[in-house]
DNA sequence: GAGTGGTCTAGACCACGTT
DNA sequence: ACGTGGTCTAGACCACTCC
């Protein structure tokens, strides 16, 4: 049914922009039930195929299907993955006021106090990608957890998960202490992750990753 | 349903790791049939949150959902969604043996003949985006596409559309003839995007988009 | 107003994986 | 073997939105 659908769009039986039958028609024309049509179509959809409108009916998009889904690592895992060893080093930890563009990001008043930590990620003892944290003290219990022990990332994935966030790509040449630390040039160009996450309404965390040299992150569509 | 779900996951009445009550049993308990139910987790098994096994049963997900869909952008649309006028500049365009790089990421015999085109895509007259893309000639009509006129973007989007694809993102440093062609300084740091992508199993294109600085992509989890 | 998709019910059978 | 989720049917009502 689905794979009917699909087949008629890349044979042209139906061109881009243009409108199919209707759930009732295409469940008459296949002998199934509107129900199963609809999923089929649901689904399509949801990945950019087809655009459906209530009274208008489905048209095939006419922008092409451009919709990915990633799926964003954690960092031990992903390096285990690879075959390689995991390891982090805890830069750095201080309770301070954030700078503005931190506390902006989360929704937070200027000046406010959080906890920062820089971790340095590592895989096979080398440099992997260093992460620049600021956390919000009111998700921590008292006594804040050791994140000499356990790495930022592996607590709150245990800890406080399922999270809403937004996270951007892009690239950026490395500072002067960024190459220091990962042991590159200055000016290296490194892949930058930058999130943030909120669980319900209270801002949770952000954080800037920086990854050496030669990181790719993958996906299919 | 999926709210009050979602809110005992967030309530933590559910652990992560938890087995929660099979599909019949919820049913009950919410007094709606099972189809719904059934509706309900399969959508927040889709987004991660939530890892269901026949026979075994439907668990709480312990790494948290960190599975995002990223609207992959067409260049064009991009750039007049920020309100900038959008433009672009074919700067080579060439019928050659393609290197093995190219033809394996194709699964192409090495030594065949693609189609290689350069384009500088400009956003308010200003460097934006340097494309670098092999085009399988079978794709192509007879005669080709004026692509000094139509962006092999935008050809391929109106007639090659519904394909399938791998994306890869990464960062480089800017080579000389980037760097000038995109008016940068040798060695800057580029937000690249890799693509390659087939109609059915023929390959279409794979392309290298390099990002002048400042890019980002973004996204919602 | 009327036609479309969105969602639900109640029931059934099947596929798979654990046991 | 058995229990779980996966998917289907046939029918119903609702919500939106285009005309």
């Amino acid at each position: 049914m689905r794979a009917e659908v699909l087949r008629r769009i890349h044979a042209r039986d139906w061109a881009p922009g243009a409108l199919i039958p209707t759930e009732e028609a295409l469940a008459q024309e296949f002998g199934c039930a509107r129900a199963t049509v609809n999923r089929a179509l649901r689904e399509l959809a949801e990945t950019g195929v087809l655009e459906r409108r209530r009274k208008a009916g489905t048209r095939v998009a006419l922008s092409p299907p451009r919709r990915a889904t990633l799926d964003i690592p954690v960092t031990r895992l992903e390096v285990e993955g690879r075959g390689q060893a995991y390891g982090f080093h805890l830069l750095e930890q201080r309770l301070r006021e954030a700078p503005a563009p931190v506390t902006s990001r989360l929704g937070l008043a200027p000046g406010l106090e959080l906890l920062q930590l820089k971790t340095l990620h590592l895989a096979d003892g080398r440099p992997f990608l260093l992460e620049d944290r600021w956390l919000n003290p009111a998700v921590l219990p008292d006594p804040a957890p050791d994140f000499a022990a356990i790495s930022a990332n592996e607590w709150l994935v245990g800890h406080v998960p399922y999270t809403t966030g937004d996270i951007a790509f892009s690239a950026a040449s490395a500072s002067a202490e960024e190459a220091e630390v990962l042991g590159l040039a200055e000016g290296a160009a490194l892949f930058i992750v930058e999130r943030s996450t909120w669980e319900r309404d209270l801002p949770v965390t952000t954080v800037r990753l920086a990854y050496a040299p030669g990181y790719r992150l993958r996906t299919v569509v």
